[in-house]
DNA sequence: TCAATATCATTTCAATTGCAACGATTTTGG
DNA sequence: CCAAAATCGTTGCAATTGAAATGATATTGA
């Protein structure tokens, strides 16, 4: 408990952050320099794929964005043409956001070589340690979710990976 | 290998974002409330902590912070008096920064708040799940290592982690 | 029915951030 | 010895960010 021999790079807040920033990064640089996107604006390309038309606030809620951000990365797809906005006939307020081909197409170029990133990376280790790690993650969530003083999950994220608590 | 079944929620980059920052948020909860401090400051306080006396570009060589946010954090930090710039007797570019009593003594105050929140997260899981949990970190971090396209890891963070590698 | 409340997307605003440039100092190499 | 190159910390600047406010539309409840 001395405060004395704490180290930062064996603390594992720190040592997130580190792993998920390189990651990440890594990641950008190959969507930045093709198709001049950032993290935003790829979380929502990809959410936009599965779920089609939906508004800001179904985005916000599925993929860890702030709502602002969410509506500027929006406006920057559609000023590419990736993405359009289509008022939705019934509630006046909604925005209804879709893949233009021309997101369709720049995802299918995007997607295998994202999928090529994490395979490099999780080809690195045995199936079995990476259940496990996966695993852990799930587990720290939960112990998050617990705790009233953190950030709630979002539904997404809750429905995908909570599904192994023994 | 069809992009239609591409899940954001299982692509590992996200989930690393996601679980990293939510585990960053509840720390910096913390360390916020009491001391009203930021990231940035937290990983300075920490690093002087075991380092004692060292430059701006030391502290930016290991803690992960650019250079310009490591310098601008010092500075937040000196103006609440919890750090203390001493001009270097030999070099006169350098300048040794170093914590001050204060500095000591709000460490002194998060390092177990902050501690315990780690413990919180590990207790979650078995010491030997934790194992392999580090262990893949580890290995992603070396498949990054060996991407010339990937940021290098700092020296301090290589050197705490780079052990078992078969 | 219709005022009060809630929800949605956007915008405002202040603060943070990273990159590049800068001035100051030191080191290097001829 | 001294000019050129490198290094150090800081600052300028433009872009990003999040919290709160805003305007517009829907829903609620008396």
């Amino acid at each position: 408990m001395t405060p004395d021999d704490f180290h930062l790079s064996s603390f594992l807040p720190y040592r997130l952050a580190v792993l998920s920033e390189r990651v990440s990064r890594r990641l950008s640089v190959e969507y930045g320099r093709t198709h001049g996107l950032a993290v935003a604006e790829w979380r929502v390309l990809v959410h936009l794929l599965r779920c089609g038309a939906v508004s800001i606030r179904d985005i916000h809620n599925c993929v860890n964005l702030e709502k602002p951000r969410v509506s500027r990365a929006v406006s920057r797809l559609e000023a590419e043409g990736l993405v359009q906005k289509t008022q939705g006939d019934g509630d006046g307020r909604l925005v209804a956001i879709s893949l233009t081909d021309a997101g369709r197409t720049a995802l299918a170029d995007i997607i295998p070589a994202a999928t090529r990133i994490e395979q490099h990376l999780t080809d690195a280790v045995s199936p079995e340690d990476l259940d496990t790690f996966f695993h852990v993650m799930e587990r720290m969530h939960a112990v998050l979710d617990a705790d009233p003083e953190a950030k709630p999950r979002t539904v997404m994220d809750l429905n995908t990976n909570a599904n192994a608590i023994p």
